[in-house]
Order: C-alpha cells, then sequence, then structure tokens
DNA sequence: GGCTTTTACGAAAACGTTATAGGGAAAAAC
DNA sequence: GTTTTTCCCTATAACGTTTTCGTAAAAGCC
C-alpha cells in the first residue's frame, strides 16, 4: 500500500479510505487509487488488516462428520452463502468425539473467527463449553439440526416431532402392525424428538408401546447387523421399521435380504436419509428426508447478518424447516 | 500479553520467547509463564502474530464439489492431518466452474494461508490461473485426483489406466463381448487415462474398438437417462458398462431397471464410485473405487511437509495410490 | 466580506505479536 | 586478575493495515 501511496502522491490513509469505499475521499481519487489496485493486482493483507479492525470474514463449521449426505448438504448450503458474501469458511470435524469438539472450540477462542457454525456431537451432557465459548469470545454462534436444547442460541432445525409422526402413521396406514423405531444408544434431542413423534403416533392409531419396540442401535455397522438379525428372527417379528438415521435403513435392508423378509410384504421401511441412491434400492426406499442445503444456507445467513449486526434480533431465532417424506416401494 | 508480562514481573519478549519455547528462555522462566498462561487461558492473537512471522498455520482446499462420496472423503482424509499438525482447513467449492475457481485462487493470494491442496474442475484449458498463483504467492501447491497434467506441480492420484484396464479385461472374462465405456464430455486428465486403459484393455483381449463404444455423459442427470435409454433400446445393444463416473453408474441401473434389462445377465456392469449403498443396490454393484481417504492423507501430509520446509524435494512428488477393484453381483 | 460548515486529505497512533540487537551478571577460560 | 563466553533477559522496531484527529481549502450563508 505504501507503494501504491508513493506511486499517487497520495498518504496510505488516503489509499486505506479510498479502497474501503470511504465517504471522505473524492470520487476521482477513488477512481485513480482503483485503478492502480488493478492494475498491480493488490490485495490487502488480511492479518494486518483483521489485526487492526480486530474482526474478520472468517468463519467455521464444526460437525461431526462429512461424509454424510446430510452434513455434506449442508456444508454445501452454508459454503453458497459464504462465498457469495465473500467469507472465509474453516472447517472443523469432530467425529462424535466431545473431546475433540472441546478442542476445536477452545482454539477457536484465539479469535481466529468472527463467526461459528455448529452441529454437536452425540450426547447431551456437556454443553457447558458452547456456553463458555460465548462468554469468552462473544462470537454470534448458531447451531443446526443437532442442537443443545437446553440452551439461548439462535438454531436451524426441522419438524422433526412432528415429519416423525406422519411417517409412522403412514406406516400403520399401510398395513404395518407392529412398526418399531430404530434409533442410537446416544442421546440427542433429535432423536428424542423423532422418538415422541413415534410414539404419539403409534397412540393416535390405537397400537400399544411396549419398550421394545424400540432398537437400539450404535455407530457399529457389524453389531448392528446383529442386533437386528436377532430381533427379526423371533417369530413375533416387527414388520414395520422407521429407521430414524440413516444407517440404520441401509442395515435394515441388509437383514431382510439375508433374512428373505420381503420389503414391503413382510416388512414396511421408511428412512429418514438424504441418500442419493434411495430410489434405487430394492425396492426403493421410502424417505423422510430433511432439506439439508437449506438448513445450511439458513444458518450462514442467520449467522452472517449477526456478524454484520443487521440484525440484533436474530439471537434467539429458532428457524424450522420441514422434512419431506417421500413414499416410494418400501412402505 | 502485556498483561502477562505485568503479573509476572517480565517483558513481553521474554513471555513471547517463553511462550514460543526460545532457547533464550529459562526453564523455570518458562515454567512460571505457562503456568500463568494456562490459568488465564492465553492464547497469542493469530492475526498478529501471522502478521509479524508472515505466515500462519491455515490452508486452503478448493474442490469441484463435496456432495460426492469421493471428495467429502478425501476432506476427511485432509482434516484428519490438518487437525494433528494443527492447522486450520479452509474449503471452497468450485461446483465445476472455472470461473469459479479463479475467483478463488485471486482471492487467495491475499496471503491468507499457507499452502493449498485442490482437485481442479472440468475443462483441460485454462490451468495459467494455478501458474500464475504460484508465481504471485510461491506458496506450496499439491494437487490430487484431478490434476492438471501439463503442470509441475507435487500431484496424488491413483492408478486409473492400471486399473481401468484391470476393470475392463474383468468385464470381458465375465463374457461381455462388447462392454461400453461410459464417461463425460468434459475432457479431463483423469477420464482420459480411464479411457486409455479401457481401450488398451479390448485391443489386449481382442475386441475391436469403435467409436460409439465411449458414451459420452453430461452434468444433466435427465438427459444422462434419456441418452443411455436410447442407446440400451437399439437391438444391438452393449452387453458390459464400465462407467467411469459415480453418478453414471446409477443412472445405467435406472436404465436397465425400466428396460427390464437383467444385471448381470443381459448386461454386466462395474462402476468407478465410492458409494457405500453400492453393495445394496439390487444387484450389488460391482466398483472401482479410489482410496479417497488416503489421497486426502497423503496430500495433506505432503502440502505440510513443504510448508514446514521439512522436505524441499516434495515439489515434485508424484504419489501414486492404487484404486480398488470390488467384484460383486453386477458382473 | 466575515462567519460557519463541509469536503478532502495527511500525520500519527494503534492493533498484538515476534525478531533483532544489545546488555549485564555470572560462569568459564586463560 | 583479566578477558571471554554463556546465559537470561529487555528495549525497540518492525509487520501492514485502519482509525482518530487535525487542518487547509472550498463552499455555504446572511
Amino acid at each position: 500500500m505504501i507503494q501504491l501511496a508513493k506511486e499517487l502522491g497520495l498518504s496510505v490513509s488516503t489509499v486505506s479510505k479510498a479502497i474501503g469505499d470511504s465517504h471522505e475521499i473524492s470520487a476521482s481519487t477513488k477512481k485513480r487509487v482503483l485503478e492502480l489496485v488493478k492494475k498491480y493486482k493488490y490485495k490487502p493483507n488480511p492479518f494486518a488488516s483483521n489485526l487492526r479492525k480486530k474482526k474478520g470474514k472468517q468463519i467455521a463449521v464444526i460437525i461431526p462428520d462429512i461424509v454424510n449426505n446430510f452434513f455434506a448438504l449442508a456444508v454445501d448450503g452454508i459454503e453458497s452463502v459464504t462465498m457469495s458474501k465473500h467469507y472465509d469458511t474453516f472447517i472443523y470435524l469432530t467425529h462424535e468425539n466431545l473431546e475433540r469438539e472441546k478442542a476445536v472450540l477452545e482454539h477457536l477462542e484465539s479469535g481466529l473467527i468472527s463467526g461459528l457454525i455448529i452441529s454437536v456431537c452425540t450426547g447431551r451432557e456437556g454443553y457447558s463449553h458452547f456456553q463458555e465459548f460465548y462468554e469468552a469470545t462473544k462470537l454470534p454462534l448458531v447451531f443446526f439440526d443437532r442442537v443443545p436444547d437446553l440452551l439461548q442460541f439462535p438454531k436451524v432445525i426441522t419438524n422433526n416431532y412432528e415429519s416423525s409422526f406422519d411417517a409412522t402413521v403412514r406406516l400403520i396406514k399401510a398395513g404395518s402392525k407392529r412398526p418399531v423405531l430404530i434409533t442410537t444408544t446416544e442421546p440427542m434431542f433429535t432423536s428424542m424428538e423423532r422418538r415422541r413423534g413415534y410414539q404419539d403416533a403409534l397412540e393416535k392409531q390405537g397400537i400399544v408401546f411396549t419398550d421394545e419396540m424400540i432398537i437400539h442401535c450404535t455407530d457399529d455397522m457389524e453389531l448392528n447387523y446383529t442386533i437386528l438379525r436377532k430381533i427379526f428372527s423371533q417369530k413375533k417379528r416387527p414388520d414395520g421399521i422407521f429407521a430414524s438415521i440413516e444407517k440404520y435403513a441401509i442395515t435394515s435392508y441388509q437383514v431382510c435380504k439375508d433374512l428373505k423378509l420381503v420389503i414391503p410384504k413382510d416388512v414396511k421401511v421408511i428412512g429418514m436419509t438424504n441418500l442419493r441412491t434411495a430410489a434405487l434400492l430394492n425396492p426403493s426406499l421410502s424417505t423422510l428426508s430433511q432439506p439439508a442445503f437449506d438448513m445450511g444456507k439458513e444458518a450462514a445467513g442467520l449467522l452472517i447478518k449477526m456478524i454484520e449486526k443487521k440484525s440484533y434480533a436474530a439471537a434467539n431465532d429458532i428457524i424450522v424447516l420441514p422434512n419431506e417424506l417421500t413414499i416410494r416401494d418400501s412402505i
């Protein structure tokens, strides 16, 4: 910039202001400056700029996993916004590891970023690190999908309860007398909402709920297979599945295939998933899918609004987007 | 830091050096400093630090797409390395848009990062922006998978030629008399290598190659369906498919299903894909899959080595990893 | 014309680090 | 006993911006 100033016969302050499009600078000077900027492809040093301004145009995204269509789509949505607003996006993966999540948050307390989008890892304890992060930095935080239900932060979620209710009703109306819910052992707000929807649907449809109708699966695909196979080998086996997690729908299919249970005749299945190949499975899988891309977009939009203080009210916003039920051949 | 220095009765320089573990500082002082650092959870301001040191611990990843198992896995691999080395990772998506790719590169000339990992978007012209980026910044660049074959940069690729050769041979040995290659209209180094492997395998196996045996598909899934359906409706239709791009395998399945062509009896299929659901398709899809996670790991490892100048020789490294052929029921 | 206000620019300080050069005391070397 | 070396530490100047404040000239006002 000193170079530019010298060549233009101006001071660095003037050049800086011209680049920043300050009203203090005349149109003619701005034009002269910008021309030279273009000529030399000059780019202000972001570190110097951020240091002086005490903030930058960088945000971070913390998610459990990227090898998962839902999160990949969400990141896609986030990036589409940050790109258009000229923000840079850091990405951090926790792999469902709470310690890792805490470590990333602590690292970010250094002030590297101006805002943060998070989908928390499994487990419903230990939300305190988010609160601490906020106290320490006062930076805007936006949660999406996997949100800490007990904390007061802006969130982007889906209508898990209602859509799970609807999906379960569809299973029952399609003829399932004993539909089970496959969920995770890990406590999560989203799964609890889905479970509530499932149970309320049963009640509404006059089906008696028993504890065995909730099947708890894990992160271990092999183990899940064993668990499901055992349950579906029983004489009084379930005749419907609401798989509330993507991968459990896949395992269900595997088990049914191996046990020669015909979908949808013997077992009706609806899976909560964003898999693009759902329509190509045999039979094509009925899905309850989340508007992942839009969730990312909304979260990023909200965050940037908060960063740029265009909307102070945003702080307690909770944006609810609808899940989409797509009925295919599996029910 | 001034605060810390005051409280310890030391100068800021001493504190800075103690934190930086400089040999100029005695062990006892270091201990005192680090204790207070811990107590106050002090984190050096990265902008100030980067500004003064003229470099930082941030790198960028530029890829065409994240909603694609291959790239998601690669990012996972990259992040696993950057995380352990305490680097921060920016992510940028080009969506196969060359202009976007150029814009990101130009943006990064500001000096925000210390290194760059790229998988280029389709099209084999216009590699000059990479060269220009390098000239302007002298920053280390590592390419993976989609590499600019004409440029001298370190690369992480797979044995596309050999593995495509092998896959084609397997198709033929499984009984296909007229296997076709489905590839993209967009020129890319990887597809060209795959095509070479395919053609050489045909020749080796004594099958006469004709131009119609290369089927060009696009980014438009609807159009691809139409193209494939037309070809497979002909009386003299192909009896084997080597789908060299993930999504084309899916469309192939759809077309076969709709035309009531039985896989593998009527048509044998091998798809180049990292889809986790390949085994669940009907019939299960034989795949040639890329070691995406490892490619990401290698690329990030190489980049960080170059950044930290531990290995000057890295600059012209080309790391070749093997693709994996998994034969399932589709051939 | 004398007054205030506005416009357009520059000087200098600040942002929070790290690197360079330097210095004083203690230890080592002769 | 003097010189040299080593060990710790400090003062100060960067790094490249932005911002605050000051000011001269131009413009507006009666």
